[in-house]
DNA sequence: AATGGCCTCATACTAAAGTACCAAAAGCAT
DNA sequence: ATGCTTTTGGTACTTTAGTATGAGGCCATT
């Protein structure tokens, strides 16, 4: 909301700024009358491209990023968060433990905790689960 | 791209219009000066937005979106489909027999045949491939 | 120094998942 | 009607996945 209010803000005096300039710059004739419409054209349109862009970004960002607090609420270790990441790529437990370079024993009692603190039965529901915290990207 | 080259002359034309009736308006005097600029400004601010919103509609899109053509390029059935959509709830194979109405050897067979059509060992690895190839929704 | 949480690993299970192979019924297009 | 694909289902088997339990090491906090 503060963001909102500063760019309103900037926009106004901007526009302020043009209304002088181009009354000097035609009194002056140094510059024709075209070259400044052109230039507050170009200018706007691309304040207003660049608007548009700020506020779909969050509506675009928002479904494939992480929420970190959510973790944290539901207990997941960062070990335990890795191996859920390597679930999510399709990877068996004992293809996890040898990119985290430990024994299948370990990745399976991760599992197991996992499968506890989302509440699963499967790791395929861990992973639906998990998106539907938004626990994991896309 | 046939798109951009008619948006793009639109604006041309739309510029080259404003410019003439800046002219006209200004010579004959009815209209001031700032009220030109203001609506120059204002009408390119919203294309600056429309543009955007346009270019960045298809990014926000497309990842959520089946690919139904793929999925019959794999050669994958309307059954073998619906137990994809099935596992990427979370349940297993006994569960999603349940909700076929159908024996869970069916089950096994479609899911077999899936990983070979999708080319993955797992089915957590069917999932993720399955939705690289935008054959599953989010 | 003791406590608690995390990571590690092992053993011994049980339960799913997945493979291989076969076969019959159903639906569909020529 | 005759192929063809899909769907269905079974048996027998192997491989993963997941549970339960215990235990040692590490590290930060108290």
């Amino acid at each position: 909301m503060k963001k909102t209010i500063f760019v309103f803000s900037v926009l106004i005096v901007a526009l302020l700024v043009l209304f002088q300039l181009s009354k000097y710059t035609y009194m002056s004739g140094d510059i024709s009358i075209e070259i400044i419409i052109a230039i507050i054209a170009i200018t706007f349109f691309f304040i207003g491209a660049y608007l548009k862009a700020k506020t779909t970004k969050k509506e675009v960002d928002n479904p494939n990023q992480v929420d970190y607090k959510k973790i944290e609420e539901l207990g997941i270790s960062k070990r335990e968060y890795e191996v859920l990441v390597q679930i999510s790529k399709g990877l068996s437990n004992q293809e996890i433990a040898e990119i985290l370079f430990v024994s299948e024993s370990t990745v399976k009692t991760h599992v197991s905790n996992l499968l506890i603190k989302l509440n699963a039965k499967r790791r395929t529901q861990a992973l639906q689960i998990a998106k539907e915290l938004q626990i994991l990207a896309y």
